[in-house]
RNA sequence: GGUUCGGUAGCUCAGCUGGAUAGAGCGUCAUCCUUCUAAGAUGAGGGUCAUUGGUUCGAAUCCAAUCCGGAUCACCA
């Protein structure tokens, strides 16, 4: 249990036994003592002065009598100012708890719990590369699933390719219009980059055909943006497809082999993997008998025209298409469908979406149906929802060029950091596969700990500018701490110390007093960022440390330290830094170098 | 218009189950490399926590209203 906890609980057990009383742990607020009053922890007294009926500053000594009393393993000390009673924690207590965890390589790992959830994230189209939005995503959900690891879950990760549909049939017509058989490799262009480009060309002809025909006929703008011949031609082709033509079927499958080659080549690049990929051409036909299922419960009611709905007016929303009266299925219908494919594939408790914030509403119906359908998956719907990306000039627009494209972002931070490390000049021995490897590590742990630092819910701005700073609150910086402590245990270890344990004799100086009171919050962290699902907690957490890391270090001396006692002390306190440093930063996708 | 999310330092963000004088980073200014990696440290400066009212011992945090901004309300996905 967290050190916080045992303190709730000691105080619980000490109103019980001086007042009779019972409150429950959640009753009592424990904080940090601030820096400007002695202690460690304070209780908050006001919440119970009422109902115990006693002053604060009688009630404060009383608790306090008490619990350094029994308790002598925790406090050797507290005091009372107006309603704050502050305890202080023996170094003892910070020494043991230190000695017992040092060596842990699995410290704030939680065992299995035997319980499965599913991430589903990254979720590509097949006409465009990935951009900006799409990394925040794929290192939201690639993070969240390795937190829910950390905490003991059992993580599939999936992820829906969203392969068919007019946008991609844009692409394919603009293809066979202007390509005269290009391909990536006659081009030398990556796959993705590739099919993206005829999807401009074919929204630029478009753009042309709408102009010309409202030009030489004076149709109104809304008429000819439906006949433009190019979007007929899509249209065509998308039922075409539908109908299993084999010209375009063909076509299909070509192009979009070019895009998963592209895709594959930036999953790798920025570390995205699925354990399990759904295509939206095998998908898109599912929810059908659900349709029919919620139809005979009177979930569903069918209009004139035979389209299926569903009210969900009483729920405080719209009433909501299911089967369009054609006979075909909707998005959402698809939806529902996949996760019921999903839950008997795998049985997951829990189904996570790591979805954009403006499907908020989708998402909402989507739990709603399935729960007033009765389906088992219905309540473990969750829907991680996550706020869009902007840079300094507002929303990225394609239309505006102003998208910035994910594979030019990370290679232009690898060169970033390429160039920051040459003129630092401190790894000039590595060989040209590790110095590769560390641009990489440094460039891509930039940006990943720069979209991930913050609340995913929260719409955040992109500045091109901070996003390659390497100091301060930034992924390089951590990597540097960690850096620093592994140079240190090298050191050392060439010397011949082992790190060990000690017999404790000295007190703790405030510094250090300060890392082990942070190591101590490593496991509360872990579980409240997946119970939050929120990776940002880990990342400010794992900043925080190495600051007070980094202020220790150039305070006090680990190699030179006063007594062999110190020494290993210190080198207990960086060695779980380090484990600490380097698991919080995998946990958001992260790698720490141990030279830069 | 309905629903919903947000507004904290010049900028980017923490803090929000109510608790002591609201914190970081960047930027600005000043100091520190013969000493374990200066991608570093130390210090200074910077605030009407959008506004108004309410709840109470206590409000950035809870409630209401207002202002401003985003998202959404498709037989698109």
């Amino acid at each position: 249990m967290s050190l916080i906890g045992e303190i709730k609980q000691a105080t619980t057990k000490a109103i019980v036994h001086l007042y009779g009383i019972e409150l429950l742990d959640s009753a009592i607020l424990v904080n940090a003592t601030k820096p400007e009053f002695e202690g460690d922890y304070t209780v908050v007294l006001y919440a119970f002065v009422k109902s115990l009926k006693k002053s604060p500053d009688v009630l404060g000594q009383e608790l306090g009598s008490f619990l350094v009393a029994n308790n002598p393993q925790l406090f050797v000390g507290f005091n009372v100012i107006k309603g704050f009673l502050n305890l202080s924690v023996g170094d003892s207590f910070w020494i043991s708890f230190l000695q017992s965890q040092y060596s842990n390589t699995s410290y704030g790992l939680s065992p299995k719990n035997g319980e499965k959830v599913m991430v589903e994230y990254s979720s590509p189209n097949t006409n465009k590369p990935l951009h900006l939005g799409h990394l925040r995503n794929n290192f939201l959900g690639w993070s969240i699933a390795e937190i829910l690891k950390a905490n003991g879950y059992e993580v599939v990760k999936t992820c829906i390719v969203n392969d068919r549909g007019i946008h991609i049939c844009k692409s394919m017509i603009a293809w066979q219009l202007f390509a005269n058989g290009a391909t990536p490799e006659s081009t030398g262009m990556k796959g993705d980059h590739f099919v993206g480009e005829y999807y401009v060309k074919f929204n630029d002809e478009y753009k042309r055909q709408i102009e010309e025909l409202i030009a030489t006929t004076g149709l109104t703008k809304e008429v000819a943006e439906k006949q433009a011949p190019i979007m007929l031609g899509a249209q065509k082709m998308l039922l075409d497809w539908e109908a299993g033509d084999a010209d375009v079927i063909s076509l299909w499958e070509r192009m979009n082999s070019w895009v998963y080659a592209g895709f594959n080549a930036t999953y790798q690049s920025i570390g995205s993997d699925f354990d399990r990929t759904y295509y939206e051409s095998k998908t898109y036909l599912l929810g059908k008998d659900l349709v029919e299922k919620g139809l005979d419960n009177g979930v569903f009611y069918q209009k004139e025209d035979s389209s299926v709905w569903i009210d969900l007016t009483t729920d405080g929303l719209d009433e909501k298409i299911v089967r369009r009266k054609d006979g075909t299925s909707v998005y959402i219908t698809q939806d529902i469908g996949l996760a019921v494919d999903k839950y008997e594939e795998y049985q997951c408790s829990k189904s996570i979406y790591v979805v954009g914030d403006e499907q908020n509403y989708h998402f909402k119906v989507l739990k709603l149906i399935c729960q007033k359908l009765g389906l088992p998956s219905a309540d473990g719907i969750f829907h991680l929802s996550y706020g869009m990306v902007e840079l300094p000039t507002g929303k990225m627009k394609s239309r505006e060029g102003t998208v910035v494209d994910a594979d030019d972002l990370v290679a232009e931070m690898v060169s970033i950091s390429q160039q920051k490390t040459e003129e630092l000049g401190k790894v000039k021995d590595f060989a040209g596969e590790d110095l590769t490897e560390l641009y990489h590590t440094i460039g891509l742990g930039a940006l990943k700990f720069f979209l991930l630092r913050v609340d995913p819910k929260k719409k955040m701005v992109f500045n091109p500018e901070e996003s390659i700073e390497f100091q301060g609150f930034t992924g390089p910086f951590i990597q540097f701490i960690h850096a620093r402590i592994k140079s240190i245990l090298r050191k050392m270890s060439a010397e011949g110390v082992v790190v060990s344990l000690f017999e404790s004799k000295e007190d703790l100086l405030p510094l250090e007093k300060a890392i082990i009171v942070e190591l101590e919050l490593f496991p509360t962290v872990i579980h409240d960022a997946a119970s939050d699902y929120d990776p940002s907690k880990v990342a400010i957490y794992i900043y925080n440390l190495a600051k007070t890391f980094s202020s220790f270090y150039s305070e006090l001396s680990i190699a030179n330290a006063e007594s062999e006692e110190k020494k290993l002390l210190r080198l207990q306190l960086a060695q779980l830094t380090a484990h600490i440093l380097k698991t919080g930063m995998h946990l958001l996708g992260v790698g720490v170098p141990e030279r830069m």
